[in-house]
DNA sequence: AACTATTAATAATT
DNA sequence: TAATTATTAATAGTT
């Protein structure tokens, strides 16, 4: 349909190229068009030009992505499957994770224990024998650093306060006040304090409990995320 | 182009329309193919027709993933972002999860206990306290069920072991063997090597190390996922 | 970019 | 449903 026929194959002289390019790219869009008003079809067309040039035409009625999701739907195709896919392995490994991570801390904190056999459970009952006895270390290494601050920063309070009775005695002549509490004997309170002022928790285990479901002393939902 | 001019309008006669569809879809396609060819360029065509039928076009050179591709970096429109974004972010909350969730493990294990204040220490060694009751408590439990199973299965054996004597006597007229074994006191014994016995397992505490790290009673890489 | 001779596409018909 | 054909539409080469 011109001055003469043509063979089919790429014109290798680029500017003619680029001109029939343009043509023909306006050519195909108004079939397009056409196609869409015509006969109610759905289409999506996508051009890059050999210079890399990018024309689109997409129904009116819908819109590129629309159409790939058709697309992918139809075709079989998918077209992002491969980081899809990898994602969604991630995903389902991570959780399978999560799942037996929740069911260690639950037989950590006593439940689920049916599920374990002899040697397990006499594998759990050691391990968590001498994990307590660590976290009990910890704590009493805790309380006494803590003692300590405070004797410490009780003893500089006193020192503060002899120095201003000192000033005080030096300015005004005579002592105001007499007594001075000396003892440092503070560690056996906290300690008290420390082993018996677990009520004010919310983790508090009942004794009248069978187990300690849902009662983590962390806050984690333990069901599978 | 045809034996009268036609109004670009939707053809309302169905079976028009379809053929129609037909006949214009291979002549776009045509014109898709020789542009390709003509100009270089990369084409993708899809089209669906009002009934729902899939077409498609794609220059050799190239693929609908490579196109679509392409036309999301020149388009700007991004087309799966918000599926990728929505995934990106779960898996962002399940390694949260998962780190919380071996943090845990790590404190319930003795270790990591540095991050935990006076009040939280209180409260994991009165929770480890409570549930190490609960595991000793499952397996009493275990080891007394087990050495009740022993103990019928043995009656029985002794049972059936007397009975074959009785026989014996009826057949041969004379005893062979006299000794029975009737004392059922093994559940002391099954004892001793539950508590006795964990020097088998890989889990085993060894007193001479600070904490217990990484010598999970389960099998989890602590590390995060 | 506009023109036009020529080919290609296709609407109506068979 | 598929082939034919009269007619219009697209466009290659030209200006």
């Amino acid at each position: 349909m011109g001055r003469g026929k043509i063979e089919i194959k790429k014109i290798e002289n680029p500017t003619n190229r680029q001109v029939t390019y343009s043509k023909r790219r306006a050519g195909i869009m108004k079939k397009a068009r056409e196609l869409t008003v015509l006969c109610d079809a759905d289409v999506s067309l996508i051009m890059f030009s050999s210079t890399g040039k990018f024309s689109e035409y997409c129904s009116p009625s819908t819109d590129a992505k629309k159409v790939f999701d058709r697309y992918q739907q139809v075709s079989g195709i998918n077209l992002w499957s491969v980081q899809y896919e990898k994602m969604q392995n991630t995903l389902n490994h991570l959780k399978e994770i999560n799942h037996s991570l929740r069911r260690e801390i639950r037989q950590r904190m006593g439940d689920d224990l049916e599920a374990l056999d002899i040697k397990e459970l006499r594998g759990l009952e050691q391990n968590m024998d001498e994990a307590l006895k660590l976290v009990r270390n910890r704590k009493y290494h805790v309380i006494s650093t803590q003692t300590d601050t405070y004797k410490k920063k009780l003893k500089n309070s006193q020192e503060t306060h002899r120095n201003l009775l000192r000033e005080l005695e030096i300015i005004e002549d005579h002592p105001v006040f007499g007594y001075i509490d000396d003892d440092p004997s503070n560690y056996e309170g906290t300690l008290a304090l420390a082993n018996g002022g677990s009520h004010m928790y919310a983790f508090r285990v009942q004794p009248s409990q069978p187990n300690l479901h849902g009662m983590g002393f962390g806050s984690h939902d333990l069901r599978l995320a």
